[in-house]
Parts: C-alpha cells; structure tokens; sequence
DNA sequence: AGGCTTGGCTAATGACATTAGCTTTTGAGC
DNA sequence: GCTCAAAAGCTAATGTCATTAGCCAAGCCT
C-alpha cells in the first residue's frame, strides 16, 4: 500500500464532521477533500463517486443509531423497550439533527441492510407482546414509520410551539403502545 | 405587458409535470426551460431563483392534497373520518409518488402556510374527540408524523413484502384511533 | 408616434462531479 | 539494498448546473 493517509473509513469520518459542522447541504466531494487535505480527484481512489460517499454515510449514521437504540432497549421489555426505543432515537436525531438529515433517502444495498438491523432490534422489543410473525413486522414497520416522520418533521419544519413538542410525542408513544395492546383490527378496506 | 407566454404559475405547471414524469431529481432550471421551450436565464422573470420554484411547488402539491384530503374527510367524524384522512393521505402519495418526494424540506414561509392548512383539517377531523385545544393539537402533529414517516419510508424505501403494506398501515390506523380513545398518559420524562 | 415595461435572449462566471492520464510513493520479494 | 507494480496522489479537461449582467423586441398606454 502506498501513503498510509486516507481510506474510505477516514473519507466517511471527514464527511461526518462536516455534516455535524455545516449541514448535510455542504457534503460535497470538494468540500470533503479541502478537509482531508486532498484534491478533490483524489477522493476517488477510496469512494466511487459522491453517490456511494453519500451511501456509506448513512450506513455510518444508522449503525451509530441502532447502537444507541440497541443499548437503550436491553434489559427493558414491553411497554417500557417501546418507550425507551422511541425516545432514545428521538434523543438521537435531536442531538445530531444534521447527522439525520444526511441520511440517504435513495435506495442502496448497504443502507437497506443497516436498516434491517434497525428493524431487528425493533422487533426484539417488540418480543413481549407475544405478536405473531406478521404482526411483529406490522408493528415494527409502525414504530420505524412513527419515530421517522415525527423526526424529519420536528428537524426541517420546526412545527411551532417547541417547548410542547415532547408532550406530543408522549401522546404517540402513547398510541403505539395502547396500539399494540388493543386486540388488532379487522383490516378495513379502502375509504370512500 | 409583453409576450403573453409564461407565467410563474405556468413555470410550476411545466415543473409539476417534469416531476411526474421524470422525477423530483429531474427538476432543474435546464429541464424546466427546455420544456416550456425557453432558454435557462428567462425563467428569472418568473421565479426567484430554483429554491423558490421548489417551494411554489410544493405549495401546489400540498394544496392538492389538502383538497384530496378535505374532500375525504367532508361528512364523517371521529374514527371514521380519521381513518378516511390517513387512507387518502396515502393513496395521494402512491398515487404521486414523484411529487410527494419533490416536497421541500426547506422551511419557506409558504409552504409552512400550506402546512398550516392541513394541520387545520387535521384538526377539524378530531373535533369529535372533545380535546381540549392543546391535545388536539398534539394529536394534529401525531397524525400528521405518521402519515409522513409511512409515506416517506414507503416511497422510497419500498420496505419490503409490498402485499402487506395495507395491513401495516391499518396497524397503524388503529393505533392512532385506540390512542386517542384511550386517556392521555401522564407526560414520563426522558428514558436513561 | 413615443416610450416605458416586460419577457425573452446570449454571454459569462463559478461551483460541482467526474474522467483521463501522469507521477510519486511504498511495500514485497528478491 | 534494488526493482517494480500497485496504490494514492495530482493537474488538466469536460460537462452540467445555477445565477448574473446586459442587450433587444414587443406590446400597451398615452
């Protein structure tokens, strides 16, 4: 190997403080290489293009999440694993509101899969309910659904009103957990 | 006034279609002129600059489904007229996926207006639930999270499994509804 | 007719991402 | 220690955008 300098890991590691410092607007190739110290041709040596840096991120932003999650979730079961996942990721995306927003929306292999591992945990909590399989996904894809939307909301529209904001989200918690102790619906078909 | 052609309504027509039919990373000033068969710099007489084209944008798109939604919601109450609102909500965005993802996350005065505006129907859906003003708005957020979070996590994610998404989000009907039937919790403080 | 306003155009600039092709470093094996 | 091939860096070039400046034509009002 030559110049033991940069690698992908440090790329993403360069691409992480910029984003907590400036927002995940100023991820950009050449931004990223004037902190590595780099031209900004040379990043392409570590990452395939901006796509895949952007890629990698998340898989970054993700584990750290689940991380977090994982640790705030065991030893809890039931009601009380569901709270402590849902505020701990909420307590997440607020302490590093850039690192979420930087999340990759578009679809890539790596990202599902660190997504996956998220629902994993999820259904780990999940486990106390005595949920079938299918129901189990159901309610974990309801958690995920729930914990997103209120973040990305609550990060870019502000809503207004902040000091309320945590009784709102109690009042979520609040639904999904008397959600999933109410016996199931019938599934109904589509209105109107 | 001169040339009877473009308008800054015509240039969002232009874009909303462009957006439909290429999708939200299609959407550029070069696309958007080229279709109105005009050249890039003409487009400053209409519109600021592109960060305003998109919020004109989405504007227009959460307008739209403001009246899909109010439509639906028009003669029914409580249970029913929430699930009416969810159901609609994601049948607009599966219906348009593009143009739900065109939706700007950048908070501009307008489209937080346009934001307002839901939330008042969001709120005129709950009136039958007898809360008081606070808790109805809290609701009004909660619903609105979740309807975001699925319709963010569903376009572009795909999860996967596609058959059961209509169950996952009967699920989540039914957590919204039984929550705010069942009294509000005492506010807990944070986990950890 | 004359002139202002409006909407359109071309040209220029500057930020990016990306590719091509050259050079240097360095580690592995001799 | 020497050689050399791969790795990692660099400069130069291209193409796409957004955006600004400054020019021109067309329509409307008087």
């Amino acid at each position: 190997m030559a110049r033991a300098a940069l690698s992908a890991d440090a790329v993403v590691d360069v691409a992480l403080r910029l984003v907590d410092e400036e927002g995940s607007t100023a991820l950009t190739l050449a931004a990223v290489a004037s902190r590595a110290g780099v031209a900004t041709p040379s990043l392409y040596k570590h990452v395939r293009n901006l796509a895949e840096l952007r890629a990698l991120l998340s898989v970054r932003i993700l584990d750290e999440l689940n991380d977090e999650i994982s640790g705030a979730v065991q030893g809890r079961s039931a009601d009380d694993a569901i709270r402590a996942l849902l505020t701990t990721w909420r307590n997440y995306v607020l302490t590093h509101p850039h690192r979420y927003s930087a999340l990759d929306q578009s679809p890539q292999p790596q990202v599902e899969q660190a997504g996956e591992r998220l629902v994993n945990i999820m259904l780990a909590a999940l486990r106390a309910y005595d949920l079938e399989d299918s129901a189990a996904i159901h309610a974990a894809r309801c958690l995920r659904a729930v914990a997103h939307g209120f973040a990305v909301l609550e990060i870019d529209q502000g809503f207004q009103l902040p000091e309320k904001l945590n009784e709102s989200y109690d009042l979520m918690i609040h639904m999904v957990i008397t959600g999933l102790r109410t016996p199931a619906p019938k599934t109904v078909g589509p209105v109107e």
